[in-house]
DNA sequence: CGTTATGTTTACCGATCTGTACATAAACCC
DNA sequence: GGGTTTATGTACAGATCGGTAAACATAACG
């Protein structure tokens, strides 16, 4: 009852649904993945589902601490933070193993709007959203709020064009976009 | 083996599909809601997954010519049709069935970029950005091309946040941008 | 060494999954 | 009408689903 053997079937079964999907993964194939037993796993989760709400847990951390410090490290002034959103996304788009927002696909497969996973899913893009209006706030921009909304549907979209494969880059059609909503709130 | 019931089948499955998921759907449920036998199913269709492929290809006629024809009844002028696509979200998200992009949620099940139903759900996208650039072309605008793909981009994300509940008006603040774009690329 | 707690393995449960064999009913041809 | 094709319903096969009971190994403590 270790908790590193919890962390470790958590980290492995977050890779295996990213890939693979939260229906489509069954625990035979966590037990194989992993090599923990199917005993060991429900000592430390009851459900499949909890098992699933810790790995979308340890991805928003990891997700959001990743965007957060890459787009710091970026740019230096909040208005060049925003656009650095989609520089991020770009290097995240061309990894071999992207394979778009686990969330989106959480709640494309659980979708009635209060089960938990479809909450926790929404949570997360509720998050991103507040941070980027205290970035937006910071850059002084008219209507942060407003913004923030439509820097969110830039991103959510590049994700989705993303996986849907069209577009040679659409990180960067999606920052070519955001430069022009930024100019339009500089007044 | 009357077409008819071919197609009865294809009609309602598209709406337990779209409703409750994919893999979530078994074949008995399916026979459960549409009172057609399994063996008369599997007399129309080989496997699950034509049945898939069929209830798509449906969802993308639907779909499509429901939204073009919808942008055409909203405004007149090419520039006007370009913005008029987020007041035909803005309904289509009001639905009290609006349940997200079926194509979306499809590649979000079937993940494999060479899996049939992953090819077909980017095909639908893909002929809902050549019909946006042949509008922008007709509208005279700046790189018809590049403002197409940031229309999809700001559709789809438009979605998402529909789906995530937590903008007032995801449509119309997709719109906003919209029109931020369109004014970009007017010189 | 013996006892007791702790975790793992194995084997399995009932339910459900996609897909099919077979027997029956309906519709057609003559 | 009799005979033949065609569609349907039943019942089930084999695999896999999420989840569990009980035997087994391991280590800690006296």
């Amino acid at each position: 009852m270790r908790p590193n053997k919890r962390d470790e079937l958590v980290s492995k079964a977050l890779d295996v649904f990213y890939a693979n999907g939260f229906h489509a993964t069954g625990m035979d194939k966590l037990v194989a993945v992993t090599g923990i037993s199917k005993t060991s796993m429900y000592k430390h989760f009851r459900t499949k589902e909890d098992i699933i709400l810790a790995t979308l847990e340890l991805r928003d951390e990891n997700f959001r601490a990743w965007l957060y410090r890459q787009v710091e490290a970026l740019a230096d002034t909040p208005k060049g933070q925003l656009l650095a959103i989609y520089d991020a996304l770009e290097d995240w788009f061309s990894l071999p193993e992207f394979r778009g927002c686990m969330f989106i696909k959480a709640s494309a497969e659980f979708q009635e709007l209060d089960h938990p996973i479809h909450v926790q899913s929404a949570d997360h893009k509720r998050l991103l959203t507040e941070h980027f209006v205290d970035v937006a706030k910071a850059a002084g921009l008219n209507d942060p709020e407003n913004l923030a909304r439509q820097l969110m549907i830039l991103k959510e979209g590049a994700i989705i064009m993303a996986v849907m494969g069209h577009s040679e880059n659409p990180a960067m059609d999606a920052k070519a976009a955001a430069q022009a909503l930024i100019d339009a709130a500089s007044h």
